[in-house]
DNA sequence: GTGTATGCAAAGCCTTTGCAGCATG
DNA sequence: CATGCTGCAAAGGCTTTGCATACAC
């Protein structure tokens, strides 16, 4: 019933999701393509791509769907959850908190299903508290709260 | 100090914004300016994409930063979050749910000073579970939870 | 009248896809 | 050795931008 091909172990394919593994950073596919690229050098991005796309299929690694217009891998398949930098635009995880607390108690919400929910937060990293003054000059507009 | 330039009223911006409040649904550019254009023939696409931005930067609507490739875009400024439909792509609000009790609590996090979150659940909608059986045939291939 | 905003179209990004050759199982 | 996978490059889809003109103030 579930037919699913058969998976072939490319270094290729390998290579990819061992480097993902490797970053506590959540790189987007071209990133990772220059991580990857490292060891091998004719690899593609479109060859990254398709891999992280298969690897997210399959439930060995996560296509992360927040912010912006790129997308971001995480090879860590833990329930968590993550903070993004407004300034620099990283992203971390977060262990801390119990985000199950959260998606638990909500199985049906508006008529939906709930199969599953997301939960990041935005703020200043340290490096950029530490660098930066807390206000920019210009258009740093909040929004409404 | 704060330098803000002059604002014009333009017939574009209020039609596009006017339009945007009206719908509870949380449209995509493209779709808000299919609406738009009923009103304003001439409209251009990068009209309403140059506003939908200047009314997010100044808080007047919020631009969603969720799933997928399109930036979608809710004229509603409360705080609140959303449900997006696996099936149909469709965002609707979720007023019920007492989304503060996530933000309040988290002032800091690993080293972030935190300004903001996001959550939005992700199921299927009411229409989606009454059209398709609970399940498709072929690649509705589940993340590993 | 001045300078912001518009319309149009081209250009920019990120991502996907077609195809012939390669390499895994 | 069959066929899934790769590299390459072209094509797609959404968004941004340059420029001359229009119009809000």
């Amino acid at each position: 019933m579930t037919y699913k091909k058969a998976r072939r172990n490319t270094r290729q394919r390998q290579t990819v999701l061992e480097e993902l593994k490797k970053l506590t950073s959540h790189p987007t596919a071209a990133e990772l393509y220059e991580i990857a690229r490292r060891r091998l050098p004719k690899l593609s991005l479109g060859t990254v791509y398709r891999n992280l796309e298969l690897l997210a299929a399959d439930g060995t690694i996560r296509k992360l769907e927040i912010s912006g217009t790129e997308s971001r891998f995480d090879g860590n398949r833990e329930r968590h959850c993550h903070v993004r930098c407004t300034q620099c635009g990283r992203v971390d995880d977060l262990h801390e908190v119990p985000a199950d607390l959260v998606g638990r108690q909500f199985q049906t919400l508006s008529g939906y299903e709930v199969l599953d929910y997301r939960l990041e937060f935005v703020g200043v990293c340290r490096e950029c508290r530490a660098l930066a003054p807390p206000k920019g000059d210009e258009a740093r507009r909040r929004e409404g709260d």
